[in-house]
RNA sequence: GGUUCCGUAGCUCAAUGGAUAGAGCAACUGCCUUCUAAGCAGUAGGUUGAAGGUUCGAGUCCUUCCGGGACCA
């Protein structure tokens, strides 16, 4: 809970515009006095522009700075001091406010998240398709899912995270024709082959077998027609929707295969469900729903027999829900799936974690979803995001062109076990926790790779490049939090943390700057909730580590002399620690406490 | 053709409409007998794709164009 002295800024605020009543007889809303941070080559911490008041004010800059300064420091105990250059006010807090603060913030045991609010957020990530392995853009996707549901729930919602399974349809045939073929009956236990691996080597091999036979038919001047390969899979298609015992077991048994594969995936990367939806299981409660919207008259059936709806007053044009011979298209168990989450969650946010490819496809969505009359059509949000490309363009799992989630992981964990072998810090440390140290120092490199940039930019991934441990990186916030647990550890052996006895203590301008950032706390998780932002999340524990290191390389701690200095030094660390690790947890990354 | 996202240092990315556009990587200099050198301190690197417009002020907002991606016919 926000204690009186975390209420640093709307006190100032109030002030502000207590001064421009009393001085210019003004009255401002809390909005118009926005300020700012001061920038680092100026003292102060908080700035205010005052260009927007001077003409209402009939004031030259300098001056109604120089006034509303003036008018703080004598009625105001916040302010230490205060200088203006240019036409800004900037503000040096007394160092009294950031003690109390710091001393606020060290006593929450909750500190950063926000209060419960009533609110149910429904995220659906991963979402993947049971033809192939997951790759990096899997990745971005399951991070930043379980990432957002991490942030809405220190933002004070509940929280379920759905997955929903694409294990149905002509993709999925067609590994199952390439195994049919050319599997030989090989499984994961006689090959030692990853399930999802497996599958994905036919998905694979279907493409190759697709365009040589296609090739092959153009080079004998045969008009373009289906390939073979392509007509066995749409009839296979065909028994799968009738049920074929054959067709269904063969269904069964890969997939059962992927599924294990992935729960080993999932469990690597740290991720969990609430809730595990399977097309195969939804696909036809769309079709009810379409009959709906034709007896309301919402949907007409075209004269080709389709039925569609027309969203040209929305600018979406016509969509096809159902096709001519009666089958489901895409979006007609998405129609389906949001009554069926609707009845599971009651829910007052529904966020789909998709890439920015599906833009369209959402679009048309929620609108028929608010045709239908349904109440929580504008509850229903796309997150989108972009693709992660490779230096020769984008990722294509039909050509293998991809770059594995899975062999990644173990590469970096391997990365991090050779640079291990090099240094001494972890001696004394037991195989087993060994083991799970790497594994978090990869995780966390990787995780933060792919979550610190902002989620609707396409990013790049260099594979020869690999993903850096050093600089504005995961590692770095890690190694922070670990040198921290080593400072504290050690201090309990040398000193006592006198919590409630530092008198007047004078703090440095990086003492102030990083009891300052750890105040920010509350607003960055705000921001990162409202925006979908994990990337702001990031960047906020990436300067706080950079300011703390900067701190901890420039000045003594438990080397300081001065009892009071020490203890303040001391307690900051502490703080930084826990709010270094409350950010991370945010983006799923845990901080191993030695390194 | 229509819609939409993006364009910032050699590379990867930051920057609530605010001050001289910042970090990291790569390059070059220093710093481990001392709280974890996966770190710290420094040097160098820019016409923010282009041109107009809005305003006290634009990388940020608006228009047009150029370039890249995606989606819809």
């Amino acid at each position: 809970m926000p204690t009186d002295a975390i209420k640093l800024k709307s006190k100032l605020k109030l002030a502000i515009q207590e001064a421009f009543l009393n001085i210019y007889n003004l009255s401002l809303s809390e909005e118009a006095c926005s300020l700012q941070l001061t920038r680092k080559e100026f003292q102060g911490t908080f700035s205010l522009p005052v260009f927007p008041f001077c003409k209402k004010c009939d004031a030259k800059p300098t001056e109604l700075a120089e006034q509303i300064g003036q008018w703080l420091q004598t009625h105001t105990d916040l302010i230490a001091s205060y200088n203006v250059i240019g036409g800004f006010l900037n503000l040096v807090i007394h160092d009294a406010i950031w003690i109390a603060i710091l001393k606020a913030i060290s006593q929450d045991t909750t500190y950063g998240c926000l209060p419960k609010q009533m609110g149910h957020v429904v995220v659906e990530f991963s979402c993947p398709n049971t033809n192939k392995p997951q790759h990096l853009g899997h990745l971005r996707n399951n991070f930043l899912g379980s990432s957002l549901a991490a942030i809405l729930d220190a933002a004070g919602y509940t929280i379920h995270k759905v997955n929903l399974i694409n294990d149905r349809g002509i993709h999925i045939c067609k590994s199952m024709v390439a195994y049919q073929q050319f599997g030989n009956d090989e499984t994961p236990a006689t090959t030692g082959i990853k399930g999802d691996h497996l599958v994905g080597k036919y998905y694979v091999k279907f493409d190759q077998v697709y365009k040589a036979e296609r090739a092959l038919m153009a080079k004998n001047g045969q008009d373009i027609g289906v390939p073979p390969i392509l007509q066995e899979a749409q009839k296979m298609l065909v028994k799968w929707e009738k049920g074929d015992p054959s067709v269904m077991a063969l269904w069964k048994k890969m997939n059962g295969w992927v599924y294990d594969g992935f729960n080993v995936t999932y469990s690597q990367l740290g991720i969990t469900f609430d809730k595990v939806y399977y097309e195969s299981e939804a696909y036809l409660l769309g079709k009810t729903i379409v009959e709906e919207g034709l007896q309301k008259n919402i949907f007409y059936k075209r004269a080709d027999g389709a039925i569609a709806v027309d969203l040209s007053k929305q600018g979406l044009g016509e969509k096809v829900l159902l096709r001519s011979d009666g089958t489901a298209v895409y979006i007609t168990q998405d129609l389906g799936i949001a009554d069926w989450r609707y009845a599971d969650y009651r829910f007052d946010q529904m966020i789909y974690v998709v890439g920015n490819e599906q833009a369209y496809h959402f679009k048309v969505l929620f609108a028929i979803m608010a045709q239908l009359g349904r109440p929580y059509a504008a509850a229903m949000h796309h997150f989108p995001y972009g693709m992660v490309d490779l230096p020769d363009g984008k990722m294509k799992s039909r050509e293998g062109n991809v770059v594995d989630a899975d062999n990644l992981m173990e590469e970096m964990v391997h990365t991090v076990r050779n640079y291990m072998g090099t240094n001494h810090k972890t001696e004394g440390i037991f195989q087993e926790a060994l083991q799970k140290l790497h594994h978090t120092l990869a995780m966390g490199a990787l995780k933060f790779f792919l979550l610190r940039v902002a989620p609707q930019k396409r990013m790049l991934f260099n594979p020869n490049e690999s993903i850096d441990f050093h600089g504005d990186t995961g590692t770095f916030i890690q190694y922070t939090h670990a040198r921290i647990c080593s400072l504290v550890c050690k201090a309990k052996t040398i000193t006592k943390i006198p919590l409630d006895a530092f008198p007047s203590v004078s703090l440095s301008q990086l003492e102030q700057t990083l009891i300052f950032q750890l105040y920010r706390l509350p607003d960055v998780i705000e921001e990162a909730a409202t925006t979908y932002m994990p990337s702001v999340i990031a960047q906020y524990a990436l300067e706080l580590a950079k300011t703390y290191n900067k701190f901890y390389g420039n000045y003594p701690i438990l080397r300081e002399s001065d009892l009071s200095s020490r203890a303040v030094r001391l307690l900051l660390s502490v703080c930084v620690g826990n709010v270094l690790k409350k950010s991370m947890a945010l983006l799923t990354i845990e901080l191993p406490e030695q390194m």
